[in-house]
Order: C-alpha cells, then sequence, then structure tokens
DNA sequence: TGCATGCGCAACTCCGTGGTTGCGCAATCG
DNA sequence: CGATTGCGCAACCACGGAGTTGCGCATGCA
C-alpha cells in the first residue's frame, strides 16, 4: 500500500547522498533551520542545499514552511519508519527461507 | 562503529535504483542465482546487471560464489538490519526531541 | 527610504551512472 | 574434438546529478 517498488527506491536515492544523509541527520532532532542555517552546517553553498532540500521534499522527508523571508525546514519521520519496516520484511522474507532451508534438511 | 555516515549513504544509494531494489527483492526468498538467471528475471541485458550486482557487492549487501562457470549471487541480510536500526534511531531521536518538546509545552 | 538578508530561478560545467554492444576466454555438453 | 553456455573486460554513448555563479525579487531592519 505505502508506497510501489519505485516509490521505495526513490527514498532509497534521496538518503543515498552523503550531504542528504547528513541534512536528515541534522534535522532529525526535531527542530526546524532556514537553508542557510543548513548551509552553513555542511559547508555549500545555499542553492546545492537548495537543491538537495527539493530532493527530500520531493521523497516526502522534510517539509518546508515559508516564514516571512526564511524557508524553514523540518524532518517528517513517517516515511523512515517505512523503510525501516520494509527492510525488515525484506530480511525477515530471508530468514525464514534459511529457516524452511535449514528445516528440510534437518528432516533428511 | 558498524559504518560511518558515507557507508551508509553508500548502501542507500545501492538500494536507491529500482533494478537493484528488484534484484534484492528478488533474491530475498534465500535462494541464490546466476547473473544470466536474475538478467532475463528483470528483463535486461547480462551485463548491465552484473555492474548493478557490483554495486551491491560493494554495498555487502549480495555476495558472489563462483561454481564452476556460473557466478552465483545470494542476499546477505545482515546489512539490511542494520539499517533498518539506523533508520528507525534517527526518527527515534525525533520522536524524543518531539516528546521533550510537547513536554516543555505542556508544563508551562 | 536605503541597505542587508534570505531565497528562487536559470545557465553552465563536470563527471558519475545506467545502458548498450562487441570480443575473448573458460567451462560444460554431445 | 566441436559447439554452446556463462562470464568478464573494454569501449562507447546519453542522461542526469551535484555543484557553482550570477541576477533579481521580497522581506526585514535602521
Amino acid at each position: 500500500m505505502a508506497s510501489a517498488a519505485r516509490d521505495k527506491a526513490a527514498i532509497f536515492a534521496a538518503l543515498g547522498d552523503p550531504t542528504r544523509l547528513a541534512l536528515v541527520e541534522t534535522l532529525s532532532d526535531g527542530h526546524g533551520r532556514s537553508i542557510s542555517e543548513l548551509a552553513s552546517g555542511v559547508g555549500m553553498s545555499r542553492q546545492a542545499v537548495t537543491k538537495h532540500l527539493k530532493v527530500l521534499e520531493t521523497a516526502g522527508l522534510v517539509a518546508n514552511d515559508r516564514i516571512g523571508r526564511e524557508s524553514r525546514f523540518a524532518l517528517d519521520p513517517s516515511k523512515l519508519n517505512d523503510l525501516a519496516d520494509y527492510l525488515q520484511s525484506v530480511s525477515r522474507h530471508w530468514d525464514e527461507a534459511i529457516s524452511r532451508l535449514k528445516t528440510f534438511l534437518g528432516e533428511d
């Protein structure tokens, strides 16, 4: 339901960049920040960070709230929880297959 | 410990491609397969799949075992579990921040 | 009103990625 | 032995991602 495989890949891709991952970690303290604040945090130009934030926003990982001339971004952890569940389902699927294999081998 | 932020980003990037995600899901049944089998599964050339598998192997998500002239790939779910834990730690970090904020606001 | 700050948009460069094809080698089958 | 199958390596191409700079607009402050 939540999201098709393509959407999941998009979210993984959004997290698959060191700068964006750093942004997510920075925002994981629940404190929203302006683009300039985030830019100085990761030591990169404002526009570069703007692009990264747009990617994260498209993936649904962050939300934008414009206040006056500032654009404050905050983390939306719901997708992260979805992803964690998904990863666990994949690895659980694998574990079950291994269990069946062991049972099969054990039962001679 | 387990892996630095850059490694995590690499793993996310490895999963951030629809083809590679499909390969991982295919292999999640615990059954190793040859490159040609996987290629026909995703409807792509053998070399393209070879490249994808190399990316997944570099990220530590799959392991290669050459038998005769076949190269069988199988999933290694340990990294997936690591990632799931990581995602949950990030979102939990966020949840805690929100809880503190609510407490702060609630206590007047 | 004038100046500084924070952004958005657009153009441009650079290089990594995803895909293809072709060739050659090793292993397997008859 | 010859034919086939499974791969690896390399070259090549097209596209998009990541980053920069420059410009212009809107907001906020003195």
